[in-house]
DNA sequence: TTGTAGGCGTTATCAT
DNA sequence: ATGATAACGCCTACAA
């Protein structure tokens, strides 16, 4: 009757089909698949030989509903679509990194992004009524306050995220940079050239690397003994856009001798502010980033910046949560990776040596 | 025994549970949550208050099991990492437009990425075995005469690629550009404002896209019965490091007045390489690129190119494969989007005027 | 070492 | 309009 439905795709056998082609029981077929003992090496073979020869692979729906693993794990990317396409290298890296880890322990991934601001709680609502399609989920750019994380909390959903989390640190899995140790070094470097009126352009100062590294920049001048002028402090939210409107509206006005930007994009933004007020990078200002993207060795001057491993957070950020669903880890971990100034052309150190 | 795995997660309730303290069937529950009809309102309403209370969701592999639907499409991605991180805005801004008709349609997105060649095979073989988690699939980057295409249209499981299939034309939905006809304006432009000496950088040419932005090239030339030098056309690999080497030890020493590069991040390559050499871009060779990055608009000068709608090609892409999924279509789709070529200060019509 | 049978949480088919 | 019950395909005690 509804035969032809069970069978409309042909090769659709299940575990019976296997079992009574090579003879045995539905449960050696199953430890066979699995790769569970007691199976005799005679059976185990005769039942692989049907196995391949069918090119049977197990219902992932069927198995999740007795076992409740999926071996799907989430990544929740709600930032809009601006940012995204702008600083475009950045997710993919972080997405290459998760993905390498899934696709060597054999999971897969969902991806949960978000496409405007209005819609932030509404993905996550579909995340929180999905989340038994997912063994867990990697956080990015996930404000720490969000409800979501409390829900997930509560949920034991295993997760964790790639940015400091603003609250409940040791309860929280992260992987993420001491951006204010990466941000002072950046500016110490300025000081360290001869730089006095040093400006910078923060990111997005809702997002805890932005708030951090802004904090850098302040610790770095205060350590030096120099003042902070508020008014050289420039709200960039981490986009071209912005770092050049910035700093063509509000910094070049106050006549800094070098930016710092809490990105690489608005550091280009800067630079093509600064080109355009007919100024000369680093000659006049120099400008330092906070990425590394491939785009900062393509520009001109390259890019002074700070590297930031994002494949590796991605990766490390992965092998946590897999461990941690496997059971390989009990407790939460947090993790600090570690920056690296690198230095190019835009802050000038090749033109006048460090006098320090 | 077993009863504290069973309800682990206290929030864990299942339609049974629902349906009791309703004081109704399973049945009744099971209807009220899909909305089906032959329900009264008092009882509808009543469920749902139950269902809100306790805040329960259906588990989604229990569901598939009988439906055979899961509600989640696939993305496949199999290019390695270099590719990706370099041309890094067009995988985000293909998935953007993937994901808005996903968040909207209320479908989840798994993202299958390879990370390097050599695990290609591997990874169509896991997309294959897991075929049942997904609805459906769209393909970047495949090349159609690959295997996996073939096993795809065996199974019976939908897809639509977003470049034009090799083979197979109308047996496939696939959404793409007129990359030939684009190719043929961009070098038709180089002529119209007086280039006679047109070099191309050609992108990978085991890519649909990389073969026809070649044609196009070649057809421009010939209607304007112009030669075609075949010293003249370097194999870049969309790849910005390659557009820059093929430039510099190739091109450059053919004194080249116009360079055709198949994408943006190879052209960029190309400017680069150009300026080293002590050549200025537009007046000693203009370049046009492929693409439309953002980084097109912030380079200097800023980059001429042929602007792709990526963000379409995903959003009309998930649109043909949840129409396919849905059966609201029955037959295949074509659909090419149309191009743009995007004048700006790297082609020099501003400094020459077109004398046509 | 292997087989039997119950249950996972739904949807779908019958009755009522 | 509602309820009972049989699948869906797998894993997993428990029995043999």
């Amino acid at each position: 009757m509804n035969s032809e439905r069970i069978r409309s795709n042909p090769k659709n056998l299940n575990l019976e089909d296997i079992a009574r082609k090579a003879g045995v029981s539905r449960s050696t077929v199953s430890r066979v698949i699995n790769n569970e003992p007691y199976v005799s090496q005679r059976t185990r073979e005769k039942v692989m030989a049907v196995v391949q020869q069918e090119n049977y692979a197990p219902n992932p729906a069927a198995r999740t509903l007795v076992t409740r693993r999926t071996r799907v794990i989430g990544v929740v990317i709600p930032t809009s679509i601006q940012l995204v396409f702008e600083d475009s290298a950045y997710f993919p890296a972080l997405l290459q990194g998760v993905v390498d880890v899934t696709n060597t322990r054999d999971y897969a991934t969902l991806l949960w992004w978000g496409n405007s601001e209005a819609d932030e709680q509404t993905l996550y609502n579909r995340i929180l009524q999905q989340n038994r399609l997912m063994d867990g989920l990697i956080l990015a750019s996930i404000r720490t306050d969000d409800a979501l994380i409390a829900h997930l909390m509560r949920m034991k959903v295993p997760f964790v995220t790639v940015e400091r989390p603003t609250t409940y640190h040791s309860e929280i899995s992260y992987v993420t940079v001491d951006n204010v140790e990466a941000a002072e070094n950046a500016v110490k470097h300025f000081i360290d050239i001869g730089r006095r009126r040093i400006a910078t352009i923060t990111g997005a100062l809702n997002n805890p690397d932005g708030q951090d590294r802004l904090l850098g920049y302040r610790l770095a001048l205060e350590k030096a003994g120099m003042p902070v002028d508020e008014a050289l402090i420039a709200d960039g939210q981490f986009r071209y856009q912005t770092g050049y409107e910035m700093t063509k509206g509000q910094l070049l006005p106050l006549n800094p001798d070098a930016i710092f930007a809490a990105s690489d994009v608005m550091a280009h933004g800067a630079i093509q502010a600064i080109h355009e007020a007919g100024l000369r990078v680093p000659e006049d200002i120099a400008v330092i980033g906070f990425d590394d993207l491939p785009t900062a060795m393509q520009s001109k001057p390259t890019l002074s910046t700070v590297h930031l491993p994002v494949h590796e957070r991605g990766f490390v950020a992965a092998s946590i949560l897999l461990d941690l669903i496997e059971g390989k880890t009990q407790e939460t971990r947090q993790v600090i990776l570690p920056t690296e100034l690198v230095i190019r052309e835009s802050c000038g150190t090749h033109l006048r040596p460090v006098s320090k």
